[in-house]
RNA sequence: GCUGCUGUAGCUCAGUGGUAGAGCACUUCCUUGGUAAGGAAGAGGUCAUGGGUUCAAGUCCCAUCAGCAGCUCCA
């Protein structure tokens, strides 16, 4: 696979992200310059540039960003210096009366703090740096983008511009930063979902929803049929349960308490409120409850592929990403306390087996308990952190520390996933819960004959199939492994009458259950291989005259122009073996 | 939800208030081609939806729906 990344910076004379810092300076004097009665807000640099927002009367449009670029060249050839100056509390405030957002930023900054400004010519910023030391170095930067921001990031406060834009300390790096914003592009599952006819949604059916296509139908059950075996073989039991359930469930699980406004609204059946599940835990619990437990069943490991419906705010919904309705790889974990260490263990080596099976690298995060509102024991959270922490060394699996960033009811452990083009994503997590266990008042019997309290463990480990296939679609840039390619062999005649020889190559590829597109219509040879090339089938079998004669095909690989001529026997070998072993290699 | 932008053929996109367009894809016919586009013809549209302004609206205004860039929130 075509590793893309961003490329290596150069030795700097001052860190990226000071440079980045300092031409948002530049950017905001610029607008300054061309807007003289904005109100300015916060200015850093992220991950991947800089932003800096702006309280403006006027809209501002793409049109303004090449004038704003034109004068912040301007202002770096024409007063390049860039100074520090400490202020006084007091001077801080009057330099920047007018500037009601500076000047609640500075109410901010703890009172014992050195306050300082940072000017180039007559602009100058409340900022406590470092910056560069002069704006006319050698460096490149591009302005990129407008959108809205909440001042202070709350919607409760208004809404100001914000101008995104990134910097590098040469052109060629901004240029391969660019070059890879441009992959980025290429590969969005959106734009090749439809390119690829993999899914859509319909106005008609409403926003969020989706449609899976026949051929990401092929690709997600094959990632079933994966998580299923790996599943089986830990010891998971399929378990399934209803859409829809009394609210009154809901209501005992607390999720109509705390959730609720992810909840859609209550049907009506039989005078009774209902509600569409936005987890599936409550239905899991509910045959848990169903009769008594014993210590001698534990534990317990109940998987569904559940599909719930969670209400989304509008702009938050995002292709196959963000949506309102998608099916977690859900499965609960009922067990003792002793119990607990190992069975996160066997978690931690299936989220490993399943993340590299797609080649995902990934990083362990350890949430730990919150400091306030969480509900049970400090010894439970005691216990469980340790287990959580035993279960990641046994798996030799290195754990950051995400102080504080538990679940109210449990610590957890979650994944970022690094793909292809080295962007993170969070799936995968393991969660322990004192609270469920607690409110369905869940039992088993001890060796001693006393009724104990179960531990519950959720845990997804794709986290819901329509995120995960939209992450693998730019993954992979649509160039699906075979295992779980929609097509995975393309069978081109280069004559009509080789239609028939290629057809028996398709059936015997048939019955051994790959999915064959056997391409004997009317066209011409090249007409197809083009076409097989841009569906990104794996494996193309070109058979003419030769090949009918003695039994061979010529295949031809994804990615190469190159045709190798074997028997088709050996072909047969070869491309079982590759999708019995579910191969990454892009072949 | 909020701010800004967008919605014309299956896809990518032109279109000046006055007759609805192109390329690709599709259909039919011709072409028998050895590794990325053979040729010709044809069909395809309530210009997202609903109001309004106007002699006249794809074009201007408003609303709704949907999408895009973000903010906030999340699997």
């Amino acid at each position: 696979m075509s590793e893309l990344k961003e490329a290596p910076q150069a030795v700097e004379p001052f860190p990226l992200s000071t440079l980045r810092h300092s031409v948002a300076h530049l950017m905001a004097s610029a607008v300054a310059k061309l807007f003289p009665e904005v109100k300015f807000g916060f200015g850093p640099s992220i991950e991947h540039g800089f932003y800096y927002d702006f309280d403006l009367v006027e809209p501002l449009t793409d049109k303004d960003l090449k004038r704003i670029e034109k004068e912040m060249r301007r202002i770096a050839r024409k007063t390049p210096e860039l100074v520090r100056h400490e202020v006084s509390r007091e001077e801080a405030r009057e330099q920047l009366a007018g500037q009601d957002y500076k000047l609640e930023a500075l109410e901010l900054i703890p009172e014992d703090e050195q306050l300082s400004f940072y000017a180039h010519g007559d602009w100058q910023d409340l900022c406590q740096g470092p910056h560069i030391d002069t704006l006319d170095r050698d460096y490149a930067f591009k302005l990129q983008s407008i959108a809205g921001a909440y001042w202070r990031g709350d919607e409760a406060n208004p809404m100001l511009q914000r101008i995104y834009g990134t910097a590098f300390w040469n052109k060629e790096a901004l240029t391969a930063h660019m070059e890879w914003l441009k992959e980025v592009q290429l590969r969005d599952h959106r734009k090749l979902g439809v390119e690829m006819d993999l899914f859509s949604h319909h106005a008609e059916a409403g926003s969020g929803f989706i449609f899976w296509h026949p051929d990401l139908g092929c690709v997600r059950r094959e990632i079933e049929n994966f998580w299923w075996d790996l599943h089986t073989r830990a010891g998971y039991k399929p378990v399934y349960t209803p859409l829809i359930s009394r609210e009154s469930l809901f209501a005992v699980s607390g999720h109509l308490e705390n959730y609720s406004e992810m909840m859609y609204a209550p049907m009506d059946i039989d005078e009774m409120p209902y509600r569409v599940k936005p987890m599936n835990c409550p239905g899991h619990i509910l045959i848990y409850k169903n009769r008594g437990r014993s210590y001698r069943e534990l534990p317990l490991r109940w998987a569904e592929l559940g599909t719930v419906h969670r209400y989304e705010r509008s702009g938050t919904i995002h292709g196959m990403l963000r949506v309102r309705g998608f099916t977690q790889d859900d499965a609960h974990i009922f067990c003792t306390p002793d119990q607990l260490a190992d069975e996160i263990a066997g978690v931690c080596s299936l989220v490993h087996q399943i993340l590299t099976g797609f080649g995902f690298e990934y990083t362990a995060y350890l949430a730990t308990r919150p400091e306030k509102d969480t509900i049970g024991e400090a010894e439970s959270w005691e216990r469980a952190t340790a287990a959580l922490k035993d279960a990641a060394k046994m798996q030799k699996l290195p754990l950051v520390l995400d102080e504080g960033g538990g679940a109210f009811y449990g610590p957890k452990i979650d994944y970022k996933i690094k793909d292809a083009l080295g962007r993170e994503w969070q799936n995968s997590t393991i969660q322990c819960d004192f609270n469920l266990p607690e409110r369905f008042d869940l039992t088993y019997v001890d060796s001693d004959g006393k009724k104990k309290r179960p531990i519950l463990v959720h845990r997804a480990i794709l986290g819901s199939l329509e995120r995960f296939v939209g992450v693998l679609i730019e993954h992979f840039g649509g160039k699906f492994p075979l295992w779980c390619a929609p097509t995975q062999v393309a069978v081109i005649p280069i004559r009509e009458e080789h239609g028939e020889y290629c057809r028996g190559l398709a059936e015997r590829l048939e019955q051994e259950l790959l999915r064959v597109d056997c391409m004997s219509q009317e066209a011409h040879m090249n007409k197809k291989i083009k076409e097989a090339q841009a569906r990104q089938v794996p494996f193309m079998l070109i058979a003419g005259e030769r090949e009918c004669s003695d039994g061979s095909v010529a295949l031809r690989r994804r990615g190469t122009r190159e045709q190798e001529v074997m028997a088709f026997d050996d072909f047969l070998e070869l491309v079982l073996k590759l999708r019995a072993s579910r191969s990454l290699e892009l072949v």
